[in-house]
RNA sequence: GCUCAGGUGGUGGAAUAGGUAGACACGCAGGACUUAAAAUCCUGUGGGCAGUAAUGUCCGUACGGGUUCGAUUCCCGUCCCGAGCACCA
């Protein structure tokens, strides 16, 4: 009987589908397992061959887990609000909705191809009234606390105004944005429009001026992830800095957690390092400096990480954007000052970026007081010191930093070194090492001693304290787009607080124009009644980040109308316990949920202060594309071998007319009408194509649909391909040059299972060597797929399967354990033959075998043998041996030892020939 | 520039804790079955040298050193590819 794979899983897809074999519940009986993929934005090229390598992978993880007794939630849903729906309505007038619903349907086409064991009853879409309600709900939640640094927690505002209206804030630590120092008095006398102002500054959720990203050709404002190299990630539009009044998310207040709870993750090391730099904490001081513009004397902040090098400070210098440019600019300097600064705001983010090697300046004609030399030196202005990080001025210290240093060289400054022998001649000296010298109290300490001495002194003398500044900014929350979750938000005239929307959902309007408005509003603003008795409602949407923040909560409890998640749900599914999503979400997605989970821990929301426990960053699969060479001025095409005996141009061919680099004539002539009449010049008689890997595309003809291998081999060739294709978390190209071999290794999987055409399994019971070969595979297959190195799984099964042909093997003993455990990689193919066995019920259903070690090794002897010295060891054999011929072994012919911790030897590896000296 | 992860046959890639490097697969070559093709099966396949052959022998895990009886694996230096960050004081 044929492997007809295609029957086969059409006829077990349905089956699953309609007894729901994947329906997960709670059940306190048994562990819970939450196995997570990244949810696909649906767009309207549909999948390609890349997109489900994740996907296979977490599903081979769920089934095993199932296998093994756990109570496993494996959900998928769509991340379905964002820009290409958004620009494709504005493009082709068809609403955003109708599209993504489209896109979405043929998604759920391709996926249920390829077979997974998601449970599709709790399928979720970002765009959705009843899953964006909860999005708001989270949302107006940040609005109504703030965050308390002390406790390091969130809490309600009113907590807040009441602490005001006994205290004052003065012993409130808070992240906030800048607020002065008022007493209890002085906040009730303050009037609405004062107090809102001021809570606003202390809101986790709120509305502040800042300095965003805007994209002028997308009308909207973008996240620092959403924008690489000044161009916009999606569109690749250049992005400009302006100030605007936006809704902002205080993610900052949760550095240290996130950080700090960063450690007992089971994440890959890159990753964490990834996030560590985006957070980017520093341990240094806030040191005050007395500056004096002509008459007036003030007290400048700045933040440096080498408090130690205070002696070597020979300028100082301010941001561009910073609020001390005005107050510190001389009145004989204004001129330049102006000039400067408006040929600095000219500059977009990516002009800045290309001449970030070119030292720009100008002196601000101001001075400042260096506390310990007690010199007078100048203040500069330049745009190498940023506005947005510590206070937007430094210290600068020529001979030990490199920026400085540069600039100093370039204005002709001091350069004082600081350290017994370095040589700043010709470069700074950056490393903190050596020993200080021209820096008084501190002269002959070590760097490593001299910066905690140095900050010391500074806390001592009062002009500064101890400070840990990050890099993490607000997320910038607002977008003035049309396709995203609307704001429950609306202006009461004459009221500075905007007020909460409190029946949620608030449902997106309807709008006839997907484009801003003439005036530059966003599109909201063409909604006729957007408005909420009769007072405007807030017309950005929220950014893409904002629905996937917390979805991995919705799965635990989908349909629930009262709550994001039933307090039961959460306490039995808890959090994800493997993760699976591509690297690029390493500083976006995965920073804003733990931020989110973090801020529904704090309100008791939900149990786990972390959401996502074990993280798998699956590897992109790129695209391999094949060329064919024309001859110049000709339409014929010369083989790859023979190509350079010709002049050639290189073209892309469609991928999906080769083979193995042997391109189909005939397919290729009927490609396109201008290779119709091509000529071909061959290599023994097959046309060889050339290759090379680049970007998975449409315009290199590189594309493969998993639905054209699940045509041609089937979904659970498909499956065992894109996993033996290499390590998970490895980049590679897809290439379907071993295809074939994985296709024929399941039709010989199959056979195993036939005597001529017949389904034949024989009861007896099995002997020793297949017992082996048995065991030996569950051991290598429950190891790997634990550490999910699937690839050599894959090998253990062609190996396995081998070696029972070899034995001539169709035991049932042996054939039905091996239909368990290939089932997780080739489901179809295990139920079709878990259903021939005599089974009832799906092969999910099942307990995965148990693993006897036993079988794996024929022979094990323990034998004590004298050798430098006692020594207790194993041998393990390929035959069997007598006690006497072991013992001339180990005396004579021993070529390998290996030494275990605690100096016993488990593991001897005998080569006959050759003789060893062992030393012990 | 900084940080992280890598470099193994013609190709994708194997190799628990340092112990017969190259599993498994592709490709290639040869063979069987067949009128033929497809499918299937078998054999060989890192390189050099010697031999009719079985076989023997030397060299081989980017490069140069080191530790070790023994290094793809550990340490130091160099080169090269990939990813992330990029004036973060």
């Amino acid at each position: 009987m044929e492997y007809n794979f295609s029957e086969i899983e059409k006829f077990w897809q349905a089956r699953w589908a309609s007894e729901k074999t994947f329906k997960a519940e709670i059940d306190t009986n048994r562990p819970k397992f939450y196995v997570l993929d990244m949810f696909p934005y649906p767009s309207g090229a549909g999948l390609h061959v890349g997109h489900p390598l994740g996907y296979i992978a977490s599903d081979i993880y769920s089934r095993y887990k199932r296998l093994k007794g756990f109570n496993v939630l494996h959900p998928m849903g769509y991340d379905a609000f964002g820009l290409p729906a958004e620009q494709y309505a504005i493009q082709t007038g068809q609403h955003p909705a109708a599209t993504t619903d489209k896109n979405i349907q043929r998604y759920r086409e391709q996926l249920d191809r390829i077979g997974f064991s998601f449970d599709w009853d709790r399928e979720v879409r970002t765009c959705e009234p009843e899953y964006y309600k909860w999005t708001q709900w989270a949302f107006l939640k940040m609005f109504e606390h703030w965050y308390d640094l002390s406790e390091q927690r969130a809490r309600p505002i009113e907590e807040l105004v009441n602490i005001f209206s006994k205290n004052g804030n003065a012993e409130v630590k808070a992240a906030s944005g800048e607020v002065e120092t008022f007493s209890a008095d002085e906040w009730l006398s303050f009037n609405e429009t004062k107090r809102a102002s001021v809570l606003m500054e202390y809101r986790i959720a709120y509305l502040g001026e800042t300095s965003v990203n805007w994209c002028a050709a997308l009308g909207t404002v973008l996240a620092n992830d959403e924008v690489k190299e000044g161009l916009s990630v999606r569109g690749g539009h250049p992005v400009e800095q302006k100030k605007m009044r936006q809704w902002q998310l205080r993610v900052s207040a949760y550095a240290e957690r996130l950080l700090g709870d960063m450690e007992e993750l089971d994440w890959t090391d890159s990753l964490k390092e990834m996030q560590r730099n985006w957070i980017g904490r520093s341990e240094g001081s806030e040191m005050t400096f007395r500056v004096v513009n002509g008459e007036r004397e003030y007290d400048l902040e700045i933040f440096t990480t080498r408090a130690d090098t205070i002696f070597g400070a020979t300028f100082m210098v301010l941001a561009p954007e910073s609020e001390w440019v005005e107050r510190l600019t001389s009145e004989e300097q204004r001129g330049v000052v102006e000039e400067y600064l408006a040929s600095a705001k000219k500059k977009t983010e990516r002009e800045r970026m290309a001449e970030s090697k070119r030292v720009s300046g100008v002196f601000s004609g101001s001075y400042a007081i260096n506390p310990f030399t007690l010199e007078k030196i100048p203040v500069w202005i330049a745009e190498y010191v940023l506005a947005g990080y510590g206070t937007g001025a430094i210290m600068a210290v020529p001979a030990h930093d490199s920026r400085d240093y540069a600039f100093a060289k370039h204005f002709s400054l001091p350069i004082i070194p600081l350290i017994e022998g370095c040589n700043v001649s010709e470069e700074s000296f950056d490393a903190k090492e050596g020993v200080m010298c021209n820096s008084g109290f501190l002269n002959g300490m070590s760097v490593k001693e001299a910066i905690p001495a140095a900050i010391e002194e500074v806390e001592r003398r009062g002009i500064g304290r101890r400070k840990v500044n990050y890099r993490l900014r607000d997320a910038i929350f607002s977008r003035q787009r049309y396709w995203g979750e609307p704001f429950p938000i609306y202006y009461k005239e004459g009221l500075a607080t905007p007020l909460p929307f409190d029946s949620l959902p608030l449902e997106l309007p309807e709008i006839d124009k997907f484009l801003p408005t003439e005036s530059g509003e966003p599109p909201l603003a063409r909604a006729e009644s957007w408005s909420y008795e009769g007072w405007p409602l807030e017309k950005s949407t929220m950014p893409g980040f904002a629905g996937s923040s917390a979805y991995y909560l919705r799965y635990m409890d989908p349909q629930n109308r009262d709550a994001l998640v039933s307090k039961e749900a959460n306490d039995y599914w808890r959090d994800v316990d493997l993760y699976i999503g591509g690297t690029e979400h390493a500083t976006g997605h995965l920073i804003y949920s733990r931020f989110w989970n973090k801020f529904l821990y704090d309100l008791g929301y939900v149990c786990e202060k972390e959401p996502f426990k074990k993280l798998i960053n699956q590897g992109m699969i790129q695209g391999r594309s094949n060329f064919v060479y024309r001859v110049k001025g000709t339409n014929k095409f010369v083989s790859l071998g023979l190509k350079d005996e010709y002049d050639t141009t290189e073209i892309h061919v469609d991928v999906n007319i080769v083979n193995n680099d042997r391109l189909d004539l005939d397919a290729f002539k009927r490609w396109m009408p201008e290779y119709e009449s091509a000529e071909f010049i061959l290599e023994d008689g097959e046309y060889i194509c050339g290759w090379a890997v680049e970007k998975m595309s449409k315009s290199m003809f590189n594309v493969v649909n998993p639905d054209t291998v699940c045509d041609k081999y089937g979904a659970d060739t498909l499956r065992m391909y894109e996993m033996f294709l290499g390590p998970l978390e490895q980049s590679k190209p897809w290439d379907t040059n071993g295809i074939d071999g994985v296709h024929r290794f399941l039709k010989r999987f199959w056979r195993l299972f036939f005597e001529k055409e017949n389904f034949r399994v024989s009861d007896e019971d099995a002997s020793p060597a297949e017992l082996k070969t048995l065991h030996k595979l569950i051991g290598k297959v429950q190891t790997d797929i634990e550490n999910f190195s699937f690839n050599t799984s894959v090998s253990a099964f062609m190996i396995a399967v081998n070696d029972l042909y070899e034995l001539n093997c169709n035991k049932r003993a042996i054939l039905e354990p091996m239909v368990i455990l290939i089932s997780p990689f080739a489901p179809h193919i295990a139920e079709e033959l878990w259903n021939k066995l005599g089974h009832k019920s799906s092969v999910a259903f099942a307990s995965f075998p148990e693993y006897n070690q036993k079988f794996t090794i024929e022979n094990t002897f323990e034998y004590p043998v004298s050798f430098n010295g006692k020594l207790r060891f194993k041998l393990e054999l390929e035959r069997s041996l007598t006690p006497a011929e072991i013992e001339s072994i180990v005396r004579e012919d021993v070529n390998t030892i290996k030494f275990l911790a605690g100096g016993s030897i488990k593991k001897i590896i005998v080569v006959p020939g050759k003789i060893i000296n062992v030393v012990c």
